[in-house]
DNA sequence: AGCAACGGCGTTTTT
DNA sequence: CGCCGTTGCT
């Protein structure tokens, strides 16, 4: 253990960390050591006779959560840290509500609709009233949703709220009150709440049982909330009530970075948190440590154009560093290829790994030149954001049988695979079955159970009796089984696996081994020790929850692959790099042509400018394209506006890449300027046919986080041995991992767990040896 | 029932 | 431009 923990913090760190009871507001400056105070605050509490299970620590990703769990960790030795309720607000949440949403008639296994599962319900829903769905769009429609439920206001009050009526009749949508009502009608009967209801629901349950309350106020006498300037109001009300026993709140935030209020996100609760409690300690965390000088000031006077902050003064003892570089091109295309040049010199001038990069956007659609011209030049890369692997449609489609196999009532998957594979249970048997489940008022799996009572006939009737039978299986085994060998049996019943299998094609083949990747994540989790808590639940249905609410800063937890990364800022947020493009910086692209309508709008356009230039440690590339292809067409744009706002004193506008020295601001021409042929071109040009035939470029799919870094082939006699005679030092194989020691043995005499070392799997791993098929070589 | 061709639309940002 | 959903054909 570290003895002297707090000698390593400056004057205020130290005087936020040992602040122990009482509500504290830490004001955080972009790169003051946030995280360090947190995580120590959290390992003082527990020196101080604080038990890990009272603290409530909510993050941002639960990447934050994780790593938090381990530097406390690290801090205190020994392994109390388990026992923290970390996680971010929706997957706490989603856990809590496990285990108490029978209260609010929901099934405890409930799902979690993603975005897409949502919208489409709301899809059904328009159609069903014989409303245009380009006219009362789903997407806006969702959005009105979210933003309802995000403010607390139910379908009733919805309908009844003067204003909100007001807004819908004037976008002429006056009907999206109902819609809503029938939309939260229909999760219901369906057993699934969105990611909105998370939160949402788990203030009703506050809110209606007092005992509920009582218990989790009760459990959690200390609560840490980070990045506090990003959240709504139904979050703001749910820890209300949870702290109001005790007031022992510390919120962590800055509001230069608030940038979510897209959803809901509100700035007033961190503006107003002095006012919510009477003796609040404030303390401002102003020294920053991550960047240089010339990063800091520009970061500074950008920042400065916004009115009405919390007043503070953010400096640094690093050195002044390099000049900020602003960069014009042509073209996207040019701008792409300009970063990629600009990465290999680099590279080779500072020594720099591709790690150490990152590429900044507004937009994901951003991305493509900076695929290219790094796919080119061989240089490695991730890609965070897109489609995330949960949402391609071979995953959906195998989860779907996996949800609906724990929650009969979720039609939306229901739908799904009905059908898929194809089964005779066609279009007219599905709206047949649609209607009988209306008319008698039971689900739709409860009509498909009575089938021939309810008058299908032939073959379509036994083709419905398969489908309940095997479903039914399905669920005969989660009582005898874990959760891989279930979803095994899965792949094997239905033929999902087999079909993907006989399909040769190229997108065949990455859909196949996609669902292997998913097999491979829930075998992971069911033998993974859970980090998140108390609990180990290793259901199927724990699984379910908490893959949708993973997201992509949760994964690419590879931090040792050493891979140049591709995010929007928002993604970026909490991240810190020390080379940084910050690229698209246009009029209409950054600011957003959809955010400069209002003052408010604008300013947090510019927090986002804030936050992308204070993730630099080192060094800041900004660059801006002339021209570029917007939905097919070429279009040009301005400069943005933040450029003007940035010290002379600290930038480099005479830096243009490839030619051009003069005018990076001025419009017309600069033809000729981009004849490329600075030396790091002629360099990659010198070695021709030595780059690698197969690109290193890394799959820009989002995998899940799990997912080990290499795949072992089992021996052929591969056997599981009983896990009741390992010990420690033993050699042993691995079905995925393959060779490995084991190094430590922890857990129950009936639940132990193993660390294992596996050299060419993935370095350490804990297994649950209940879990694990593993055979012992000596 | 399944596939090809076509057209329309979209880009903020994400749990 | 590229994706998605719809249409229309077989």
């Amino acid at each position: 253990m570290k003895a002297n923990y707090l000698d390593e913090l400056n004057e205020q760190q130290r005087e936020a960390v040992i602040h122990i009871n009482g509500p504290i507001m830490i004001v955080a400056g972009a790169g003051s050591g946030k995280t360090k105070v947190l995580t120590t605050r959290i390992a003082h509490l527990m020196r101080n006779g604080v038990d890990a299970f009272n603290i409530l620590s909510l993050t941002f990703t639960n990447k934050a959560a994780r790593e938090m769990k381990e530097r406390v960790e690290k801090i205190l030795g020994g392994s109390e840290a388990r026992n923290l309720y970390i996680g971010t607000f929706h997957s706490v949440f989603a856990r809590l509500l496990r285990a108490e949403a029978h209260r609010l008639g929901y099934p405890n296994d409930f799902t979690i609709y993603d975005t897409d599962d949502a919208k489409s319900v709301i899809k059904t829903i328009i159609n069903e009233l014989n409303l245009d769905d380009k006219h009362y769009k789903p997407n806006f429609v969702y959005n009105r949703i979210s933003a309802a439920k995000n403010s607390l206001m139910g379908p009733e009050e919805y309908q009844l709220d003067h204003l909100v009526q007001q807004e819908d009749m004037r976008a002429n949508r006056p009907l999206i009150g109902k819609i809503y009502d029938m939309y939260a009608k229909r999760t219901f009967k369906n057993g699934a709440m969105d990611f909105d209801d998370l939160l949402f629901k788990m203030y009703i349950l506050l809110k209606t049982f007092p005992e509920v309350l009582h218990k989790y106020q009760h459990k959690f006498k200390y609560i840490m909330i980070d990045e506090y300037q990003d959240t709504n109001p139904a979050q703001y009300e749910i820890i209300k009530l949870l702290g109001a026993v005790n007031e022992n709140i510390c919120v962590v935030g800055d509001d230069a970075q608030s940038i979510y209020s897209f959803r809901g996100a509100t700035i007033e609760n961190i503006l107003q948190f002095e006012k919510d409690y009477d003796d609040v300690k404030v303390v401002k965390l102003e020294q920053n440590y991550r960047s240089t000088k010339s990063i800091l000031n520009v970061a500074n006077e950008v920042i400065a154009h916004n009115k009405g902050q919390i007043e503070k003064n953010l400096w640094t003892d690093n050195t002044e560093g390099d000049t900020i570089k602003l960069v014009r091109t042509m073209t996207d295309n040019e701008e792409g290829k300009f970063v990629a040049d600009t990465i290999s010199e680099q590279k080779l001038r500072n020594h720099y790994d591709n790690r150490d990069f990152v590429i900044l956007y507004r937009t994901n659609a951003q991305s493509r030149s900076f695929e290219e011209s790094l796919r080119r030049k061989a240089i490695p890369y991730r890609i965070f954001g897109g489609l995330s692997f949960y949402q391609r449609k071979e995953i959906k489609d195998y989860v779907a049988y996996l949800r609906v196999t724990m929650n009969t009532r979720d039609e939306e998957s229901l739908k799904r695979i009905i059908n898929y594979p194809v089964r005779g249970i066609g279009k007219t048997t599905m709206e047949k079955t649609i209607v009988l489940a209306n008319e008698h008022n039971i689900t739709m799996w409860q009509v498909l159970e009575r089938a021939r009572e309810l008058g299908f006939k032939g073959g379509t009737v036994e083709a419905i009796e398969a489908f309940v039978v095997m479903i039914k299986s399905f669920q005969a085994l989660l009582s005898t089984h874990n959760a891989y060998d279930v979803a095994v049996a899965v792949g094997k019943s239905t033929n999902l696996v087999k079909e993907l299998f006989n399909d040769k094609t190229t997108e065949g083949l990455a859909r196949y081994e996609n669902v292997q990747e998913l097999l491979n994540s829930i075998k992971e989790f069911t033998e993974t020790p859970d980090e998140e808590g108390e609990l180990l639940d290793k259901s199927m249905g724990s699984y379910l929850q908490q893959i949708t609410l993973l997201t992509d800063a949760d994964q690419g937890t590879d931090e040792n692959s050493d891979v140049v990364k591709l995010m929007t800022i928002h993604a970026a947020k909490g991240l810190e790099f020390p080379v940084v493009f910050t690229v698209g910086l246009e009029e209409t692209l950054f600011p957003s042509g959809m955010s400069i309508n209002t003052r408010e709008e604008l300013e947090e356009e510019r927090r986002l400018f804030y936050v992308a230039i204070t993730r630099a440690k080192a060094r800041l590339w900004l660059t801006y394209a002339n021209s570029r292809y917007r939905f097919g067409n070429l279009v040009q744009n301005e400069p943005s506006r933040f450029l003007e706002e940035m010290p002379e004193k600290f930038i480099d506008r005479s830096y243009a890449g490839g030619g051009s020295v003069r005018n990076a601001f001025g419009g017309g021409n600069t033809s000729g300027w981009s004849n490329s042929n600075n030396m790091f071109d002629r360099m990659q040009k010198k070695t021709p046919g030595q780059q690698p035939s197969q690109p290193v470029t890394q799959k820009p799919a989002a995998k899940p986080t799990f997912s080990p870094a290499t795949t072992h082939v089992p021996s052929a006699d591969f056997t599981p041995d009983d896990p009741a005679g390992m010990e420690p030092g033993m050699q042993v194989e691995h079905q995925k991992f393959g060779f490995g020691t084991i190094a430590a043995m922890e857990g129950a005499p009936n639940n132990r767990i193993a660390t294992i070392n596996f050299p060419k799997g993935g370095g350490e791993k804990k297994i649950m040896l209940n879990y694990a098929k593993l055979r012992i070589i000596r």
